[in-house]
DNA sequence: CAGAAAATAATGTGATCACATTATATTGAT
DNA sequence: ATCAATATAATGTGATCACATTATTTTCTG
């Protein structure tokens, strides 16, 4: 039997839609991928492995990885390795600080903007965050907790930071996986329902502390760096 | 006379070290362009014109435009144009409190890392800023400038801001060349000395506060948007 | 002469190939 | 058998070409 290249990685594929170019077509798999903790960090990732795997050409595949690379999803070692990053305790801190930090920024700033139907479209998206909860599906769980966030901060029409906060989602991307996985469904909903509220009320103090305690939330789920090692030493 | 495509962009052209791969060359050039304020904002930038202007295949210039369009420096249009993007008042003004906000952090969380070596290296780049001021020479104060932040934020090792950071001083770029061009010297002396001071005493928030008041300086001597485009006017 | 329609030029994307560099597998020596 | 040296395979980068799409210029019509 013939040794595949990019063995051990398994894809949860999406259908290309019509008019998408096919770079941003796999730009968004490979994200939606990284975001889900589908890629373990340390794998080298390679431009015409991938592309065989998806059946493209190496094209689509080098702009899709330069990108991520760019976004510090990928990390593009000296030799010609790409890898998703591994964690270390002090960076993860970090990337908690910062999600806190602009995050809370993000929602305060977008808090006059929003109006009636966002706060209707947010509420929607909490529905549908509960059924996938309910439904134990970790991956449209993880994906539609950022369609809130991104929703609310992008109310604001000069957020300049939502590209930001998705750089950091990306870079927590493999360890969100986890939180999730561990995460009791009542505290995701309760966080939710909070900042709804402090948007009804028009009140940008509660607002924060709703946004904070989410993401702290998320973070409590998750003890030690080791732990995380330990999850990825069980998949791969 | 053939007309050329790419005219009127006068580019400061940097030279190749050895080593360096065209790609890197090229993102590194253009780089440095925006954040001198040489390319304005609303001009197209094309593949073929720039190879042309810098003799290069287009494949270093695609990527490099590529990754820039990533960071925010350039706007990728949905029909096929890139131009650095227009400012409007809102933006700067959200683009200067993600500064202020990201900033402040990362120079408080890079204070525990500080060693003396580390305040020599910018006592020295300090100097370098003053020598370049009194010269009147823009771009080299500009380029400075920023590498006092990023060396006093990257003592961290652990610092994930930097490249959030870097992004936001891409968007601003042209605009803080008008920030040099009418700003007082002794106004980023000041600062930069306040900061330094700061960090000998091992006082966070007197460092936050030097690092938000030197943000504010450059803020002040650009009074309203109109004043950009006009001033842009009258370059191109 | 002004405005619309057609023709031409230019652009970004994707594909394929060549090449230098690096990783991996194979071979050889002790 | 183990480790170093060689040979082979694989990788990223850069170059060139084809093609569909879009911009620009030219031509035609009133």
């Amino acid at each position: 039997m013939k040794k595949k290249k990019s063995a051990g990685l398994e894809l949860l594929m999406l259908e290309k839609a019509a008019g998408l170019k096919t770079n941003q077509w796999v730009y968004q798999l490979l994200r939606t991928n990284l975001l889900c903790g589908k890629i373990a960090p340390g794998i080298p990732l390679t431009i015409r492995g991938l592309a065989e795997v998806l059946d493209v050409s190496p094209m689509p595949v080098r702009e899709a990885l330069h990108r991520l690379a760019c976004e510090g999803a990928v990390e593009a070692k000296t030799n010609r390795r790409v890898i998703v990053p591994l964690m270390t305790a002090q960076k993860f801190s970090e990337l908690c600080e910062l999600r806190i930090l602009l995050e809370t920024h993000a929602a305060e700033s977008a808090l006059p903007y929003v109006r009636d139907r966002d706060i209707s479209n947010l509420e929607r998206i909490d529905a549908s965050i509960n059924d996938a909860v309910q439904r134990g599906d970790i991956e449209t769980t993880s994906l539609l907790n950022q369609d809130f966030h991104r929703s609310l901060y992008s109310a604001n029409p000069f957020q300049i930071v939502v590209p930001l906060v998705e750089s950091i989602w990306l870079q927590l991307g493999p360890f969100s996986r986890i939180a999730i996985d561990k995460l009791e469904k009542i505290y995701i909903v309760d966080r939710h329902v909070e900042a709804i509220e402090a948007l009804k009320q028009q009140n940008g103090f509660a607002l924060r502390r709703a946004i904070e305690a989410d993401i702290r939330d998320g973070i409590a789920s998750i003890k030690t760096v080791e732990g995380i090692h330990n999850y990825y030493k069980g998949v791969a």
